[in-house]
DNA sequence: ATACAGTTTGAGTGATCACTCAAATTACAA
DNA sequence: TTGTAATTTGAGTGATCACTCAAACTGTAT
């Protein structure tokens, strides 16, 4: 009775993802994505039922995949402010095709729609605060682990991660001095392993 | 002979910068720029060129703006630390309608062209290293006057200075929480003063 | 007053925008 | 095989895009 759906719903999301990542939401015409997607215009509309709609997806499906891979870290018994580290060194990196060396789809969005759609607003600033409520269930599992120092503010920490984070995925796109960029990611390393147990006192 | 410009060509490109601003190169549209300016299209091409060009005007005009405030920080005599953390505590503040506590235009910019002008997004990545330059500028400086430990990299300082500056612009524009943004303010203003060379050592 | 050059005007350009829908196609049930 | 409902198709919708240009207007020189 049902047809299966000759598209692939998951690969068509992340093609859009992709596309909207790179060219915004703007920027992104509907040819555009009737070319990555290899979807008419009508197919589109009847999956996705409109741009705003679409992007919204592809925004979660960015959102909810970063949000995995830091879960994954609690999971595993690795050191946690060690593993947090390892992502401002490889954005420090500044790898071809990293997708973690490119500013994030979350900030673009925020910046780009902030008068365009207030609903594509809301949730880029939802999953900003929802990224920074996981860091700081990060870091207080950290704690708990006797890796952090008990004394310090996990949310206020968090915060400066992300903030860190986001500034340095911005820098890796500008920069063309690679020794800045590393050095600029091993800074903020230090800083973080200043809140470290295991490290010993200056 | 020559008649005066009936319109005001630096409030008109003031006019501009603002909503450019605001909505992004490609939000805004030429209807918008013909309200805000007061002036029909082809008046606006005479005086312009192009949309393009108006927005490339804008930026500049934008740029050399905050230069300007960087530079007068090297001719008062005024403590230069203290000075740069004054800028990190107002956005702290995030006071209604201060333009400090926006989203920085030229990041705005480059993060938005990145896959439409290429032009726009150069001239962006050069007014970002422009202003490292200056703040390394004015790093210098305060080690000369003593202000600042001599052993500091001021060219590594200055990139982590512009990355804080960014990283807090944004969060002032994410943020509901007074409260963690300006504690995330302080927190960059006590990593600066870690080099001033007048702090008693903890 | 008249001539004229500089400036503004705004309807109109073709291109492209997001989006629609009747018709063709397809996969499955009977 | 046939009937049917789900799906895809793609030409076409009106709206809006950046932009143009002939005509109207305006300030100045003569």
């Amino acid at each position: 009775m049902v047809r299966a759906a000759p598209y692939n719903r998951v690969a068509a999301l992340e093609a859009a993802t992709q596309l909207f990542w790179e060219k915004g939401y703007v920027g992104t015409s509907l040819k555009d994505l009737e070319n990555v997607l290899s979807m008419k215009p009508g197919s589109i509309y009847a999956a996705f039922k409109s741009k705003e709609d679409l992007f919204s997806m592809s925004l979660e499906l960015y959102f909810e995949q970063n949000l995995v891979a830091l879960r994954s870290l609690q999971e595993s018994d690795a050191p946690l402010l060690t593993a947090l580290g390892a992502f401002l060194l490889r954005i420090g990196e500044n790898a071809e095709g990293d997708p973690l060396c490119r500013p994030c789809m979350v900030v673009k969005t925020l910046l780009e729609t902030s008068s365009i759609s207030e609903d594509l607003t809301n949730q880029s600033r939802i999953y900003l605060n929802e990224m920074v409520g996981e860091i700081k269930a990060v870091l207080d599992l950290a704690q708990e682990r006797g890796e952090l120092v008990a004394d310090v503010n996990t949310s206020q920490l968090a915060h400066r991660f992300q903030a860190n984070l986001t500034a340095l995925r911005l820098e890796a796109h500008v920069s063309d001095q690679p020794d800045i960029l590393r050095q600029l990611a091993r800074d903020m390393v230090e800083e973080l392993e200043r809140y470290s147990a295991q490290k010993q006192t200056l």
